[in-house]
DNA sequence: CCGATAAGTTAACGGCGTTATCTTCAGCCC
DNA sequence: GGGCTGAAGATAACGCCGTTAACTTATCGG
């Protein structure tokens, strides 16, 4: 009756020149709560989420290249959290295997509170970039780079072996976080003990493995073990 | 010109009334093939797969209930062979902790030949059954209980210490191969060491942190750690 | 006020999983 | 041996998907 455009669901009104960034954030959050919403990838479909937002499914790719992009940035914009949730972990605490293993903690809880978007960055392969920009947009997201430092200064505190490369020993540890949060995550129904629990024990093994057992050597013909 | 039958592609000629159980394992065989060719799930269409066969998509649905059920039982085809494959790897080996650490690397290396495989069976929810069936099949899938089995051995010979769980030490050993061999498999663009290598270092550590971790013990209030 | 251009729409393409419905032929009994 | 039955498979279609080409509309600089 009235004169109202209602387009589709949601009334919008056509964006000022400077930028459509309005929409941008706005697909975003749009697209945030629809994978929340149905806990699943394929379950946020362009059209959704263009009607969510109160848009025809083509101006999405006025913001975002592709749907992969767009999840993508949905998970990155959520994990940019991350390294300031690991900072607030280990505000006081001086040892640095202490540090590693809170670090450790961090990750596995702040995966298991947003499982949908772990699973897209790093559950799937990177069919997207291939080779490039993903290894970097991973590195990010995870932190990576930050993990590796905190165990350079555990190794520098002579807590682990003094021969050991932090690289090395970050991918390990990222390794056993990443296998617990992951199968938790794809795997829920198994009977699991306590979470919390469970990754406190293997991180305390992890790390005491890891500050007894020789370093890692590179691929030198047979190595020796035990 | 002749009267051969040609349908799409590959001349069929229809089963016997028996059972057209030839053609579900032809099936099987065509999907497989393409999940390897293509290296990714989604590129597997049902109507691919009944090209390949020679045939028309909704035959397929006579043979198996829906796509998802399909590539489950091609994954579960080839997991049937990790069972044998982890025994091999132990024949000969005496030392408990020693199994333990071969069926990990022999996991790991399962699941890198077979990553389209891992991915379908263990990177990905279980939306399909949800709940019952599915924690079984994954159970079989991964020798799950043969691995338990053999943590149990370790514990009896006193290797790790006397109250640990057997389930729970299963489940700590399988986040650990599960979460070096799906980073392989999802980012293999990072800057990996030598996979073989690094597998091995870190079941040596993880190993060697069990045996030496007090065992892992229910979620009394707070636990203390180091 | 008027063109340029950014923001958004309409219409459509090709592909997907899946279902309802129809055909055809092998096997059985009389 | 001829007709019935039921399994094996085909045809056609539905509704969804991601994405693109082409068109419209409103905003802004001059």
């Amino acid at each position: 009756m009235s004169r109202a455009p209602t387009p589709t669901s949601a009334g919008r009104t056509r964006a000022r020149k400077g930028e459509g960034e309005l929409l941008h954030s706005e697909i975003l959050d749009a697209a945030e709560r629809l994978l929340i919403e149905t806990g699943s990838e394929e379950a946020v479909s362009i059209r959704r989420i263009a009607e969510a937002v109160g848009v025809t499914p083509p101006s999405i790719y006025l913001h975002f290249a592709d749907k992969d992009e767009l999840l993508l940035a949905v998970c990155e914009r959520q994990f940019g959290e991350l390294h300031r949730v690991m900072e607030e972990a280990v505000v006081g605490v001086d040892d640095p295997v202490e540090q590693l293993y809170r670090r450790g903690k961090a990750y596995v809880r702040f995966g298991l509170d947003h499982p949908e978007q772990y699973r897209i960055l790093f559950m799937r392969a990177a069919d997207h970039t291939m080779g490039g920009p993903d290894a970097e947009r991973v590195r990010s997201a995870s932190s990576f780079d930050h993990f590796v430092d905190a165990v350079a200064r555990a190794v520098d505190s002579g807590a682990l072996p003094k021969d050991s490369d932090p690289l090395v020993v970050a991918l390990e540890l990222w390794s056993v976080v990443h296998g617990i949060t992951s199968l938790l995550i794809a795997k829920p129904m198994f009977d699991w003990p306590d979470p919390d629990a469970l990754t406190d024990h293997l991180l305390t093994s992890a790390c005491a493995g890891l500050m007894t057992t020789p370093p890692f050597s590179a691929p030198q013909r047979r190595r020796s073990r035990r």
